[in-house]
DNA sequence: GGTAAGGTCAACCATATGGTTGAATATGAA
DNA sequence: TTCATATTCAACCATATGGTTGACCTTACC
């Protein structure tokens, strides 16, 4: 899985990491912050980050002992033309995606 | 895997399933062409063929002995949407989108 | 009818994925 | 120094994924 579009629609395709990018659209965020609202181990989240990171979605700097997760929305632009070469699709439409978020800001312990 | 987005970005996070796509963008196809270029089996291409069908990207309709598969690019609005929501993206891109497709298809054998 | 073409199915295999736990490593605070 | 906090590492587990092969069904053709 070299190809970065590989890599960055496999990390999409999971919804604990679409929750997270999500959360990291609000701010920054501690790892363990990032844990929080999710039922499962920290560590699980700490391998959600690091695929992320993988894939040039987020990036992390750690200061101190924490470690903040900044969203790097620059690394979907190359998806997001990829997919837009299929379509006819409406301008941004904003409400739709406040919708998702909901959806999946709701619980996304259980995805 | 319920979620219609896992679907999506998961079907899209295949090189083949991609090139395929691109492929479907140009015309209709039976599966037997679809497979044609790629240096793997026709049943791995029909399962391939599933996984989009699943996904809703592509519609598939038995005529005579033969199975046509037909893009549905309206699958991939809501993946869209919730791309778009992060971002600062330009128009569309064509060129960039050109570029992507002489790439995938230049060997789809080798993804 | 017999035979070939178009596809799928079933069983199998190797590797990847998403999770767990417990130990380890920093770093900060008392 | 000692202790707690923040995060990762390593080993493990169950299941999913992407591929193979060979048998199978359906539809066309001679």
């Amino acid at each position: 899985m070299t190809n970065p579009l590989d890599q960055v629609f496999a990390a999409l395709a999971d919804p604990t990491r679409r929750a997270i990018l999500a959360m990291l659209l609000e701010d920054d965020m501690a790892v363990t912050d990032v844990a929080e609202p999710f039922a499962m181990s920290l560590a699980a989240i700490s391998k959600h980050l690091q695929i992320l990171a993988e894939a040039g979605l987020i990036a992390q700097e750690k200061r101190g002992r924490v470690k903040w997760c900044k969203l790097e929305p620059d690394a979907l632009r190359a998806a997001s033309v990829w997919m837009q070469g299929f379509g006819v699709f409406d301008p941004v439409d904003l409400d739709a995606f406040e919708r998702f978020l909901a959806d999946e800001l709701a619980d996304p312990s259980s995805p």
